[in-house]
Formats: structure tokens, sequence, C-alpha cells
DNA sequence: CATGAATGAGTTTTCATTCAT
DNA sequence: GATGAATGAAAACTCATTCAT
């Protein structure tokens, strides 16, 4: 006695198929994964991604926009114009982390998507990015101009933010699962205290501020 | 007219796969790669690969093997007792630049495998890798018995260095290949003087520095 | 303001349905044919099909049926008792090509279904098929008996007259879509003064009379 | 203990699938067949299909190559200077006929490549069909220039023929087949002496012939 | 040693058909 | 009556691996 709308049951279906799909690209990667797979955890039929989305390179590049959209539109959210230069850094590390902690499925599918050269990105992905990169270069820039920064270059503060905050993300996953883990790197990992993003940003704020 | 022993041209044949596949694993990763494809590049017979290594799993394992374990000799041979710590980091940080640069392809493989859980990497690779860490380790500590450093967790020293590295040097290498490389990503990364090495070099040291 | 009754509204739908199939068929054939196909050139919903006239096999027969049941008729009022055999041949010949003309899908449907075993073929239609035999049987013994025309196979003659009209139509078809068309066929169908038909007359005529 | 070389085994593999190919396309046309059903009649396994010769179409293409480069060939043959215009026209239905007697698979191929717009067609078997109107058409300008012949179209002819042999040949090999085969229709088929070919030469001559 | 032939077991994709509303 | 959602079954195609020579 569901009285859900049809629009709302499509939606519902889509919503289910992109949630698996998503997952499953994290832990396989595009090529790894199986549609087969993909719908047996989705819970419906195998035809029906085609039927909803379309094949697997249509269906890879709804989970990229659907996976990459939101996260700029949520860090560009915290960054105010009325905030000094180092509480924007801050904000845009501490939410970037944060950001791949909702979504931890985001690091791996952009490692992997930097790995094969970014091939499968659709335009509107790049320019979410390019976005997220402005709007680190304006604080940084601000920064610069209130001679609180010294002048870097935006892309490589970002790689290294970003680098480091994926990473370490995936190693912990990495940790929590594996048992045989090396007992040197789990000393590493848990040597960082509560979160990443905390040693990231003393970090990195030492190595930008005058 | 071949004067080359049976060995001599065994080891020449298993030197061609493991080029080939290197080449193969890196732009496709394991799941995308193709026994054929490999065979193809790398001008022999495709059951020779089997013949020769095995099946794809061991070739996988042959190439991560062959192309991780030098890497950590290469930037150990490097890092010297009578240095400076800031002269070995900087030592650590150029070398893990150059030995990327001499190995384009470990960046890609290198992210895949921590993408997917790194669940390939065999015992001895991760050993390296660890012992890369100890190095970095090391020079961190001594950084902070000689006062010069601050007291940082080297692994996220580490992955800010090595996923700014990593990144960068595929970010590069997509711009050159792709036309339709968005501009402002462009002048971000022509931005960067010369070689990433010494802009991260800066920033690490200055962050990192008492 | 609809005024049309149920009925109306659904034989008007059931004719949509059927043109479009006829369309679809006679492009692709029946393995070829795609009921979604269908569905949309008809502007129904796909379900409607099953509802309204039933699986793709049924929906082939009606068309087959809806096809072929007046090709007959129309042929057969046009041989009068009163002409002579010579002037009903030439309506036997003129009648079957205008019916071509004006049902261009009957000849690609009629020669996939020979080149198939007729398997399809409903009874009716069959028996349409040889009441037209019997129609150019009977125009050809009055020849004989009126010592106009020689003893020849009706069924050799209407092949003839058939196989050349159809597929005449058909080359010319395709002539005027493909523009990749050979020059030396392009120049042989234009060759053709007006209509087949009247070249064909022109020759059953001759190879006819005694 | 079979001493074929490689070659021969292979060739007698692609044999083995395009007769069984030819065979499938016969019976059910491009879009019926199935690329299992090839691989079970050849007694290959499907993937050789694909390893040997390419997907479905490319199958096909080969087919229709295959099948309809040596029937032009063949009539070419048979077709002589030396010879009257008479004799080489009764030469060219009766090796038309004699060729699809051979080739049963033939007519029912033509035939549906006609009806779907010779979409398939690959230019060199184009060209062989132009070859084939180009023979009739030299034997009918001879014709009218030793004055033996009237000026006809060679297309319509060489429809008239080929219609007619093709659709004769099919009808009968239905007959063969079907029981449910009407009464009228057999005596038509069985009221003609020995073969079509002689018929149909009687007819055409008596219309051609000044 | 080396190689081309061959294949079993998948994997992606399509499509006629049914169902729930 | 009509329609969009959904699916089972099958079809096309791929690929790691083995085999015979």
């Amino acid at each position: 006695m569901e009285t859900r709308t049809l629009e709302e049951k499509r939606s519902a279906t889509v919503r289910l198929i992109l949630n698996a799909a998503t997952e499953v690209f994290a832990e396989v990667g595009f090529a790894g994964a199986r549609v087969d797979d993909i719908a047996r955890r989705a819970g419906v039929n195998k035809a029906m991604i085609y039927y909803r989305i379309g094949d697997k390179e249509a269906l890879y590049s709804s989970v990229l926009h659907d996976v990459f959209s939101d996260t700029t539109n949520r860090i560009a959210g915290h960054i105010k114009k009325g905030q000094s230069p180092e509480e924007n850094l801050k904000a845009y590390i501490y939410n970037m982390a944060k950001t791949m902690d909702n979504h931890p499925h985001v690091p791996p599918i952009m490692m992997r998507e930097i790995a094969s050269g970014a091939g499968h990105f659709p335009e509107i992905v790049i320019n979410d990015l390019i976005r997220l990169l402005d709007i680190l270069s304006d604080i940084l820039k601000e920064g610069v101009n209130t001679g609180t920064f010294i002048d870097v270059n935006p892309l490589v503060i970002h790689l290294m933010i970003v680098g480091a905050i994926m990473t370490f993300k995936k190693v912990k996953a990495i940790k929590a699962t594996q048992e045989r883990f090396p007992e040197k790197l789990k000393e590493m990992v848990d040597g960082v205290s509560k979160d990443v993003s905390e040693e990231i940003m003393a970090l990195i704020l030492r190595a930008v501020k005058n």
C-alpha cells in the first residue's frame, strides 16, 4: 500500500542504483566493477540499470557527477567573505576532510580517476574541481594581500591537502580491515590526534603563513 | 649469429613482458589490463607470459615488485648520517620526486593500489614502504632532537609529499595529453617553477621547521 | 471535446499500431523489429500493443493480413469478362504495379516472407495469393483458347512480373536513399520510361503472344 | 595424427564457420540469426567466430562476399565472344539458374538484402552485381546491333529472370517442406517441365527477339 | 623454446513481456 | 483503458587460460 508517486518511485530506484554503483566503483574501480554486482547490491533488476541510466560508462559518469557535484557546494558554502584568510583556509581543509568522511567513496574514486588520466571525468566535474581551486586560490591571494600568507601555488597546496587526507583516510580504512597490517604503520596511523585534518591544518598554516 | 645464451634470451623476454605489463597496468589498472594487450606491446606470444611468469595475478605481483623494489633503495642511498636533518629532508623529497620522474608508472600504480585497499601489495613491497617511512621518521626525529624541527607525524608528512608529487606529476602528464585541458588548471600547473619538488621542499620545510 | 466513441478511439489506436508495425516490419523484418520501436512510432504505450493486439507474432500476423487482404480484391476488380485476354493481362500487370506503389511495404514484406519459407503467412493470405494466380491462369487460358497466347505456366509468368516489379521498385527506392549508389545502376534505373509496368507489360505480351 | 599445416587448419575452421553462417543467415536472416547457433552448427567455439572473423556484422559481410563473389565469376565464365547473342542470353539464364541450384542460400539471402535496402551489401558485392548487369547489357546490345534483339532495359530483363528463378526455386523448396502446401500451387509448380530455366529462357527469348 | 589455435566461463547488453496503479 | 515501472531470459561479445605442435 505504498503511496509513492511514480516520480518518487523512479528516483528511489535511481538512488538505489547510484548508491550501489558508487560503492562498487569505489571498491574495485570501473574495469573491476560488474554490472551484475551493482544490480544485486542495489536490489534491482540488471536491466533496470540500462533502462534508467544507460550502459556501464553512463553509469560511471552518473556516479562521478553525483559524487562530486555536492562536494564542491559543501565546501564553497563554508568559505565566507567576512572571515580571515587563515580561518577560510582552515575551513577549506576541515570541510575537505569532513566531506571525505561523509563520502568515503570519493577518495578511491578520485585516486583512480587521476591514475587513469581522468579520461572519464565529465566536463561538469572538471568544472567543479576548478571552482574548488578557484576558491582556494582566492583565499591564498587575499592572504597575500593582507600580508598573512606567502605567495604559493594553490594547486600544490591543494594536492598536499587532498593527497594527504585522501590517502590517510584510505590507509586508515585499510588498517581497519586487514589483519596483517604492519605494526609500524599502525602506530603512525594511531599517532595522529583525533583527525588528520587538525594535523594537516596546522602544517599547512605553518607552511604558508608569513 | 645470435651470441646470446638461452639465459640471456630468456631474461630479455621477461624484461620485455615486465616493461609492457608495467605500462599497461599503470595506464588501466589490474582489472582494466588485457593479457593480450600486454603480449602485443611486449612483442611476445601471449602463451609466453604464462610460460615465463604465470597468470595475470602473478604478472601483476612481478610488476609491483619490479617497480617498487629499487625505489626505496634509491632514496635510502641518498640519506646520510652526516647530513643535517634539513638536508636529509630535502634529499628525501627531491629523490622521491626524481624517482617518480624516472619511473612514471609508479604514481598511477601506487594510487590505484591504495585506492583498492592495497590488497595486491606483496609483503616485500609493504616492507619497502615501511623502510621508507622509517627513514623519514628518523630524519624528523633527529630534527626534533637537534631542535630544528617541530614534532610531526611522519606518515602525514610523507603523504603530503607523496600525494602532492604523485598527483601533480599525473596532472601534468594529463595536461600534456588532453587538448581540452582547462585553461585555469593549465596556468596553475605552469605556475610551478621548474619542478614541484622545489616548491614542495620549501613548503614542507616551512611547515616542520621550528 | 472529444466526440469519438470508445470504439472509435480503440480502432484509431489499433490503426496507429498497425501502420507503425507495417512500416517497421517492412524495413527490418520480423526478427529485426523491436516492439519498443513500433510503439514509439505509433505514439502509443508499448503495453497497449499487448493489450489490443497481442504478442509480437500476433502483431505480425495482423500486419500481414492487413496488408495483403485488399491487394487481391483490388486486382480482381479490374479483370473483366468482357475484355480481351490481352487487355486483361495488361490490367493484371498494371494493377499489380499500382498496388505496390500504393502499398510500398508489400514488396519487402513479401520478399522476406518468401525468403524465410512463408512460415508466417496465414491461410487467408495464401488463399488470396492463389486466387490471384487463378485469375492470371484464367486470363492465360482464355488467351490460349482464343489463339492469342501460347501455353505458358502462370506461376512463372506471375513470378516474372512480380519479381521484376517488386525488385525494381525496391532498387529505385534504394537509389533514392543511398548516395553511394553506383552510376551504372542509376542509368539503368533511369533508363526505364515512366513506369516499369509499361516496360514489363510490353515484354510479357511479346513473350506470351502467339 | 592429422598432418595439416596451421594455415590449412585455420582456413578449415573459417570454412566451417562461413558455411554454417551462410546456412543460418539464409534460413532466418541477419536479425534472426543467433551467433550461438552458427557456432554450434559449425562445430566450433563461439569465441572462435569473433577471433577469426569478427562480430556478427563482419560475419554477415564475409558471408555475402563469399556467396556472391564466385556467382558472378561462374556466370561470366560462360559468356563467350564467339557465341551468338541468343546463345549467350541462354547461357546467362541457364547459368544463373544453375548457380542458384548449387548455392540454394543465395536466393533467400539476396531477397532479404534487397528487402532491407541492401544496407549490408559491401562495395565488392555491389560491384559483382554490376559486373553481372554489364555482361547482360553487352549481350543485349550486341543482339540489337546484329538485329536479333529489340532494345530493352537490361535491368528489367535481369530482374524478370532473377525474380522468377529465385522465387520459383524458393517456392519449390517450400513446397517440399510444408505439408499444408496448397494443391493449386502444387500443380503449377509441378507443371514446370524439368527446370524453370528452360521455361524462362523460352519466354525471355520470345520477349526480346526481333 | 615458442607460438598460433582454441575454448569455457564469464560480462555486458538487449528485448519481449508482465505488472501495479 | 492506459501507462510507466520492472524483469527474466536470452543474445552478443570478451578474455584469461590451455593445448597441440
